[in-house]
DNA sequence: CTGTTAGCGCCTTCAG
DNA sequence: CTGAAGGCGCTAACAG
């Protein structure tokens, strides 16, 4: 039962072949076949002695891994958890290992990530998150312009070596080398630009590269219409008759919110109900920058009256801030109506119902994927979302009756 | 910038010493040490040529790889994701990689992913998930009876051979090898301890092993007191003045479903206030089960009332009949009260406020890394949950006034 | 303490 | 079309 891993050689001599004719035989070999009875035999062998092939050989044979990277903000975010479904899918499809960092938001720890991936050869690596703006200027507009500002250089530098020292357990003690917890680690500065060159080293040294979200530089990427889909919300709210808007809109330089918040002050000021700067508040991209930003809201209106609809731009930050109105002993929709953006599934089931922008997450991911394989006509996709109205926003009575759809 | 791999003899160049010492410099060798002086060349050398090693590489000499696998039942969802954050976090801290396999419920999946682990050499595997009672008898019980059946051949056998075509791109043309998407694939009917018998074998190759959920055999395993747990939420809900509950109990088979009932039920009983068969519904571990168990309870209660508590087994299940009860036109806790259990960060806010047992998820995820690492005292642990009364189940004005702690 | 020498398992030119 | 021979980058016995 305890059967020591069985290699190729053991194959091939099981099958009366040579080392040679064995891997090309269950390879499927570029230069040309095999034939046929001595294939069969092979495979024959191979499936008797419950052959499998040993990832790390090959990799070092073939230079190249079967794995696949993907690197997110925080697996636990079940915005990234639905991408990483898709992504895992689409990666078995493939064939593919995937290999999982979650970076806790540390643009160090994800910088070394990518330049591991590297290292190791992956075939693919794909990257999800809310890219800051300090990264690099490339967005799809002028591509100058490094848009300086942006103090909040981000956890950054985390935790320089972190040692993880040996524990008590029994474990080998050659455990994390020198430079192991994250390859240069050391000079992991977040350099702006750093983590495109790294991005650009690993595909000129022949890896897939995917994006997910926004662009950097010319790289591969699945774009989110955040700016249409977040313009849609505003027309859709604006048929239902809203007119006074406020937007909590994530931090500054969160290229992310700053699309969504774009696109839905945009569309409003066209329809002639601009949202007011003073109804645009900076917050934190989580649930209790929405939670607290709503309260600042609502303690402001303590004089005066609240605005009839708070777009906050993702799900989470919207439950945040309808916790908030709750906590305030006010109403969702009754006091003030709440939209969020993702349509993050877990969520499906808040009440009120939550009206918001359906990204389909699953899909992103599994095309991310593709498009990080090669196998992907563009180099570049953008999903569109869909407005979904639920109870957090029903009509205003007041409503001048126009377009809802 | 295109720099090709550094290797380690570059860097043993660059430094004037030979191969082995920078090796041993590098990973600081069982056998003992190099002059401080030679190792602090070769560090510098190494840093400079901004080198790091290639895990294949070592996997290959080590005959050991530096992944950890970690396998769930579905990323996407958040009891896992939310455990995989925790498995990240402290396979970081060990230097470690995590490969990630989401078997979407598919037993034959995980089974092949076991195996290529031990295929792969990994250094450890971390299986997270409800085990199904089919799987092998081992509970803590008696540990015999197979207990057959577990027809769900699942998809099995998947797409012999994949091809993955070359594909438009420039990646290389030998994909997926004959038996690449799942090691003996074929082999994997879902046969009764095959899963059992995979993971041993992985152990006596050398690997850690841990378990997250429920025992199998006498693997390590982070255990969940879910019996406790709901024994507990039933005596603080009795406390409450609750006497009529009903109970979604997930699948027949389902251990972490079953132990969650029988521990609620138990308590119940004990209190004097048992819990009618009748009133233990049977229905899938999710929200859509969650939803038409409830559904069916409020169908069936049209003659006559509703229980005055349902107890979901879990709090996906929990916000589904939450939103059945609502799309009745009920209210949760008006018409009937709702507890779930697991207390999932991002259902925190939904209201009214779910009442739940809280489980650590991904203090879960750490201490099975631990324990897979052999980093742990003990080969077994037990995260017992806390309960958290909210707003979902108030206390009953009739209550007779007890414990409620 | 350091350097030399074999491989780990597999793929891939080279001959045959 | 098949077999024999190198080598991928690194580690782990062996000498020196």
């Amino acid at each position: 039962m305890s059967d020591a891993p069985v290699t190729l050689s053991q194959v091939a001599r099981e099958a009366g072949v040579s080392l040679a004719t064995a891997s090309r035989a269950i390879n499927g070999s570029a230069t040309r076949s095999v034939r046929e009875d001595l294939r069969e035999r092979v495979l024959e062998a191979a499936r008797r002695l419950a052959y499998s092939p040993d990832p790390s050989a090959q990799a070092m044979a073939r230079g190249r891994t079967t794995a696949l990277g993907l690197v997110v903000h925080d697996i636990a975010d079940p915005y990234f958890s639905t991408i990483a479904a898709g992504v895992a899918r689409a990666a078995e499809r493939a064939g593919l290992i995937v290999t999982l960092a979650s970076t806790e938001h540390s643009s160090a720890r994800e910088l070394a990530f990518v330049e591991l991936a590297r290292r190791q050869r992956s075939r693919a690596i794909i990257l999800a998150g809310g890219r800051l703006e300090p990264e690099d200027g490339g967005a799809s507009a002028g591509s100058e312009a490094p848009a300086g500002g942006g103090a909040s250089a981000g956890g950054a530098s985390g935790e320089p070596g972190a040692d993880g020292g040996p524990g008590p357990g029994e474990t080998g003690p050659a455990d994390p080398p020198v430079g192991a917890d994250g390859p240069s680690a050391d000079g992991a500065r977040p350099v702006p630009g750093a983590l495109e060159a790294a991005l650009n080293a690993f595909q000129e040294a022949g890896g897939g590269v995917a994006l997910v979200g926004q662009p950097i530089g010319g790289l591969p990427v699945v774009e989110i219409a955040n700016a249409d889909g977040a313009a849609d919300l505003a027309r859709a709210l604006h048929g239902l008759g809203y007119r006074w808007f406020a937007v909590l809109a994530g931090p500054d330089g969160h290229r992310t919110a700053a699309d969504r918040t774009a696109g839905f002050t945009g569309a409003l000021a066209e329809l002639g109900s601009p949202v007011a700067p003073d109804d645009v508040l900076t917050c934190p991209f989580t649930r209790d920058g929405g939670y607290s930003a709503m309260g600042d809201l609502i303690k402001r209106a303590e004089a005066g009256r609240l605005p009839e609809l708070v777009f906050a731009v993702n799900d989470v930050m919207a439950v945040g801030a309808m916790a908030a109105v709750r906590d305030a002993g006010l109403s969702v929709p009754d006091d003030v109506a709440v939209a969020g953006f993702d349509d993050i599934h877990t969520l499906r089931d808040v009440s009120p119902g939550l009206t918001t922008v359906r990204i389909p997450l699953a899909e992103v991911g599994e095309l991310a994927t593709e498009l990080a394989l090669g196998r992907a006509e563009r180099t570049r996709t953008t999903v569109r979302g869909e407005v979904v109205l639920r109870d957090s926003t029903p009509p205003r009575p007041s409503a001048t009756p126009a377009d809802q759809s």
